[in-house]
DNA sequence: TAATCGGAGACTGGGCTAGTCTCCGATATC
DNA sequence: GATATCGGAGACTAGCCCAGTCTCCGATTA
């Protein structure tokens, strides 16, 4: 439950690696391509396309066309939220649906819907969770790391 | 992005209706049937049933056969949480596909993925949150409240 | 001018969600 | 004990959306 969609997560891994790239002490400074991503992660070139470019409309990375042309950052790794991210990726966060109903699709419910306010609530908590954290919060991050379910929270524990 | 499926919905919809059925002071506490609910929210009976059979199958709810059966919660309100009811119908939570790859496919980044650390400490965050709040901190929301998008929260501010 | 990049649209297969239909077993009631 | 009312469970379907592919175009650099 709860799944990032697969555009999300090549979307943040691109980032992450652009940044690494931009901003990182390994190698110089330099633009970074679409390919070069796309082989890095294994990730399908035309479907890792569609991403990047999306992320450009929305302003989070930079597009720079023709030969040795590229993407970068458009703003400092530590000024782009995962909440901007997945937003620009996947549209407005809404736990419910009835949170944006764009299509003038009415909730059956809404008479007698008593959980939309507390879910309205925990679905601000998220965001702010999404909101807090950057690219530049995700770089420490160690690759392979082999990783168990969730451990400890089980049960109500309050 | 993020959003529960209508299943979940309907489930916390008809845990909160039992809870106040069961436990409320407005009315004598009695059993809760399948068909009530349904009416109650404008919720395909059948489809409802599924929900309320999973939800008892997971020890949430009791569920009594025959004329004048129905369900009961098998423990007080505050000791079912919005983690354990969307688990029950949803499945594990796992923001990304590699967090419980059951069916043995292999992820095609794993090799250079470096967000899968970071990432699962924000599902780790989103389960803290989802497993703190219970059908009874639910109880107390007003049917009927104009709802916006998601007011304050906009930009990265640290 | 040609090669290399991003931009953008149409298209498709497959899986999942939501919902329906049908039959069965359990049990309260008369 | 017969019957009506409940939950239990499985098969089935329509539709949507995600993931991925293909194709063509425009921009830019060498």
């Amino acid at each position: 439950m709860l799944k990032f969609s697969k555009k999300a997560d090549y979307g943040l891994m691109s980032l992450q690696y652009i940044a690494s790239v931009q901003f990182g002490e390994v190698t110089r400074a330099r633009i970074v391509n679409t390919k070069e991503i796309a082989e890095e992660y294994n990730i399908p070139t035309e479907l890792l396309a569609k991403v990047l470019q999306t992320l450009a409309k929305h302003g989070i990375i930079e597009s720079h066309n023709g030969p040795k042309g590229g993407y970068l950052l458009a703003r400092n790794a530590g000024a782009i939220s995962i909440a901007q991210v997945l937003e620009a990726i996947e549209g407005p966060l809404g736990i419910t649906d009835c949170y944006h109903e764009k299509d003038g699709s009415i909730c059956l419910q809404q008479e007698h819907c008593t959980i939309r306010t507390p879910l309205l609530k925990v679905q601000d908590s998220i965001y702010q969770l999404l909101n807090n954290m950057t690219i530049e919060d995700m770089m420490g991050g160690t690759p392979l790391i082999t990783v168990q379910s969730h451990p400890a929270a089980e049960g109500v524990e309050r």
